[in-house]
RNA sequence: GGGCGAAUGGCGGAACUGGUAGACGCGUUGGACUCAAAAUCCAAUAGUAGCAAUACUGUGAGAGUUCGAUUCUCUCUUUGCCCA
């Protein structure tokens, strides 16, 4: 018999496919949309497991939905701006745009050969200038509106590279290029005013039903909405300096006041701007990182100044003022209150500096004398050393009654803090979108006009020079806006904006007027199925839910507000890591095993150390090339596996037994396929038995509502079921319906195996409007059921009889069981429990 | 430190709204085929006791609710992720 040639059935299937613009999608109202769609690539050379993972899942969900008549978008493009392209460029004296170029041709072919339902006349490329064209477009808009604005920011930036760094390019505080010191370094940058969507973006979360919990927790977190209060501290000393504003979420513990602490860049710091000792304080703060994590750790230091705050709840307690570095200027307004007794931070920085440590919260469980020793007592309590506010539970009760009192003596309010920040979008890169904004000669900020977009990046430009490349660009720099001579802008944006628009381009890829067409958005939007990484939970998710509302603010409310209605974050693809005597990663390919336990390098017969199964990556040598995997065993098998042995959600381990049990599955079906299409071909019984019959419909109802679950794992196991059934039934060659039957067992499998399944359905000679089958009730219903016979709650014994008997008669029945009358010889039923067709619990003594 | 989740055979994992724990796959063992091996096929496979029928124990640990708990509640342990 023949084996199942893959190789050959792929690639006509992918032809066929291909030629007939099968997947091509139309707007069409008379059809119910569904939008799936999965994070697209970046174009990094070529795909990789976690793709294959990725993009197999989302081609089962949207080839599922197409044959449940659904009007399918399912699309691909390329986040193709970015660093590595610039790196690359750079270190092999490549052009940017060809190397990407490059990459995208290599993974297309390779997402091409998975068999992805796609439709490609939809690609579109983030770096294309007909893509970034609308991007330049929306920044305007955007700019008119108030929401995009430029400050002055911190950045990480390296003195040798001159250049800035992103928060992970930062490795123990050193560039990860040049491994110098970074420093933070003020710049102009452009910013998206997302913070003003706050609460919007809060409220928002509720409304997803279908995502996560666990995203919209890590969303929660990130906005960190707080209720606190705004405390107008009163100042004294030799400055003419009266008030400081100051937030808190802990007004309760002010009696426990001993410092106010200014982040260095705080507007009084211009008094302190002449004095040495300050310029040093300054200095040293500025080699803290920028995150949040590196000031944390960071060591705290302060700078005392002669001024004094008063305790607003008493004002003859006077504390002194300091800088700190541990007081971010983004957060409240740069000021903060310190309570040594109730805050870890705020204790060390007191012990520092000799500073009063007072308790103002005892446990429940201590008496009032309690006090504070080694470390701050941070858990809820009552109030103690408070005057009023003592007895009171904190935090609750003593929050409310502190800041009522506040605000009755006109010291401070009631106010409501984020802990989102605006999102600084300037890169200082060449490969990204231009900025469309230039300056006229006294620096002042000018639009580029519409007409003159899209403002399109030099080309083959020399990357190898220190600093942001666009800014050596003197020519393309010069632009004449109005007659005037400006200077253009030579920040590109950052990457994340290119990705949280490109789901509204797919629907309107052609729309060259402006990114997207009202009518199609109005069909396509929102995405139905969003699948892609948890890696992106926050930022890319975020990101494009205020893209969302800030383009639909006002005039153009047609865009819904929630982009993605479903989200699904799948796990990753893991393997063994493997290291050699010289404590060098080694990949599975340069390694073998004769009994899966001691591994060898092949080279030189060396033993081989084993390390945890890690998410595949490039630096630990841990990866597996999708291409060799479908080289061998043809890309249905790869879709098998990578679906089989985890739950999607969840990270999944490569194995290579998993992997060939795949493709042996595949032979072992091709098999018993052309034994049934004999069977169907050559035998037309009439058989009575409707085993096949019964078997699919409960298939098809079991099959159904796991995929509808996402539990594509289960699937794979009613495959396996499927085929032991299939192989045994088929020996009776006696079946009713077998083709209607066996058809239908072969569109269940169709979005997991598309090319065995298009063939096998070409056999049996079905090939028009194969839909999704339903069920038929009649062969859902059971005549017999089986009955679980508890004793005091324990299963003793299972019996076989006919559905919805009475209770008395099916009590009889039970009693009848050889197991139960031998229980019961010498015990009396003391009362039954029966659920109805599942089971009887007989309680005896 | 805070938040959220997870823990089931040798392994990955099933188990609908509390009702047959271990589906399915991998691995292992035995057998068939073969000169032999691979491939393939058949059988067994949670543990303990037993020739066996069978009995008892078992879903990280301990308690609780219930006729009945992998599933619900509480405490603890380990672990993962996110935030600090």
């Amino acid at each position: 018999m023949d084996r199942y040639n893959f190789k050959s059935t792929e690639k006509k299937w992918q032809e066929f496919w291909e030629k007939n613009k099968t997947f091509k999608t139309k707007k069409d109202l008379s059809k119910k949309k569904f939008y799936c769609l999965e994070m697209f690539p970046y174009p990094s050379g070529k795909i990789h497991m976690g793709h294959v993972r990725n993009y197999t899942i989302g081609d089962v969900l949207a080839r599922f939905k197409r044959l449940q008549n659904f009007n399918v978008l399912h699309p691909m493009g390329w986040d193709s701006f970015g660093m590595p392209a610039e790196n690359a460029a750079r270190e092999n004296n490549l052009d940017p745009k060809e190397w990407t170029a490059k990459n995208i041709s290599t993974m297309k072919t390779q997402l091409k050969r998975l068999g992805l339902s796609i439709d490609w006349d939809r690609e579109i490329s983030t770096c294309s200038p007909s893509y970034y064209k609308h991007q330049q477009l929306f920044f305007l808009e955007l700019y008119s509106k108030g929401l995009v604005y430029r400050k002055e920011n911190y950045v990480n930036w390296d003195p040798v590279d001159q250049t800035v760094l992103a928060n992970e390019q930062v490795i123990d505080g050193k560039g990860w290029r040049s491994g110098a010191q970074v420093e933070r370094k003020k710049l102009n940058q452009w910013f998206f005013n997302i913070s003003k969507f706050s609460e919007q973006l809060l409220d928002g979360l509720n409304s997803l039903s279908e995502w996560p919990n666990k995203v919209k927790t890590m969303q929660k977190n990130w906005i960190g909405k707080s209720f606190g209060c705004e405390i107008d501290f009163k100042i004294e000393g030799d400055l003419p300096v009266k008030n400081i504003k100051c937030f808190t979420t802990r007004p309760d513990t002010l009696f426990g006041f001993s410092f106010l602490a200014l982040s260095v860049d705080h507007p009084l710091s211009k008094h302190f701007e002449k004095s040495l000792e300050f310029q040093n304080f300054r200095e040293e703060c500025s080699k803290t990182g920028t995150t949040e994590e590196s000031i944390a750790q960071a060591e705290k230091i302060g700078f005392k100044t002669n001024l004094h705050a008063l305790n607003p709840m008493d004002p003859n307690i006077k504390v002194p003022v300091f800088f700190a570095n541990f007081v971010l200027m983004d957060y409240g307004f740069g000021a903060v209150f310190g309570c040594p007794a109730h805050d870890q931070r705020d204790f060390e920085f007191a012990r520092k500096y000799k500073l009063n440590i007072k308790t103002v919260v005892r446990p429940k469980e201590k008496s009032n004398e309690f006090q504070v020793k080694d470390e701050a007592y941070v858990k809820d309590g009552l109030m103690i050393n408070s005057s009023f506010l003592n007895g009171l539970k904190t935090p609750g009760e003593a929050i409310n009654k502190s800041i009522e009192y506040l605000t009755k003596n006109k010291l401070g309010k009631k106010k409501i803090n984020f802990r989102l920040k605006d999102w600084g979008i300037s890169r200082q890169r060449y490969w990204g979108c231009p900025i469309p904004i230039a300056y006229d000669q006294n620096g002042n900020i000018v639009k580029i006009p519409k007409k003159m977009l899209p403002i399109k990046l030099p080309e083959k430009i020399n990357l190898n020079t220190k600093g942001n490349p666009l800014d050596h660009q003197k020519k393309w720099k010069e632009i004449i806006i109005n007659g005037q001579k400006c200077t253009l802008d030579t920040d590109t944006l950052d990457t994340f904006v290119d990705s949280s628009w490109y789901f509204l381009r797919f629907c309107s890829p052609e729309n060259n007027e402006y990114g997207f067409a009202k009518e199609d958005i109005e069909y396509w939007m929102p995405v139905d199925q969003y699948i892609g990484g948890v890696e992106h939970a926050i930022l890319h998710l975020l990101y494009s839910r205020f893209f969302m509302q800030a383009l639909s603010f006002e005039d153009r409310n047609f865009i819904s507000p929630e982009p993605f209605q479903g989200l699904f974050t799948q796990g990753m693809v893991c393997h063994e890591t493997y290291k050699d005597n010289n404590n060098k990663w080694v990949s599975p390919d340069e390694v073998f095993s004769e009994n899966g336990k001691d591994f060898f390098k092949i080279k030189d017969k060396t033993k081989i150390l084993v390390g945890p199964s890690e998410s595949m990556s490039k630096s630990k040598k841990n990866t597996i090339d999708p291409e060799k995997i479908m080289d061998q065993f043809g890309a249905d098998a790869v879709r098998f596996f990578i679906l089989s042995d985890s739950p999607p959600e969840k990270d999944v381990q490569w194995s290579e037994q998993g992997m060939l049990a795949a493709y042996k599955f595949i032979q072992k079906f091709w098999i018993l396929h052309k034994k049934i299409t004999e069977e169907i071909n050559n035998k037309k019984r009439n058989s009575e038995n409707e085993n096949l019959t019964i078997y699919t419909n409960k298939l098809i109802q079991k099959y159904t509502s796991s995929l509808d679950k996402f539990n594509m794992n289960v699937l794979i196991a009613y495959l396996h079921e499927t085929y032991n059934f299939l192989s045994k039934e088929i020996e009776k060659l006696d079946i009713k319906d077998l083709k209607e039957n066996y058809s239908k067992i072969l569109i269940l499998m169709f979005p997991i195996l598309p090319h065995l399944v298009s063939e096998c359905l070409k056999d049996i000679k079905i090939d028009k409007d194969i839909i999704w089958p339903t069920t038929q009730k009649e062969y859902l219903v059971e005549k017999y059921v089986n009955i679980v016979i508890q004793i005091n709650g324990k299963k003793k014994s299972l019996i076989k009889i006919e559905k919805d008997l009475d209770e008395e008669i099916l009590i009889e029945n039970v009693k009848k069981d050889k197991k139960i009358s031998n229980f019961l010889e010498k015990k009396s039923i003391f009362k039954h429990i029966i659920v109805k067709n599942k089971l009887v619990n007989l309680i005896v003594k």
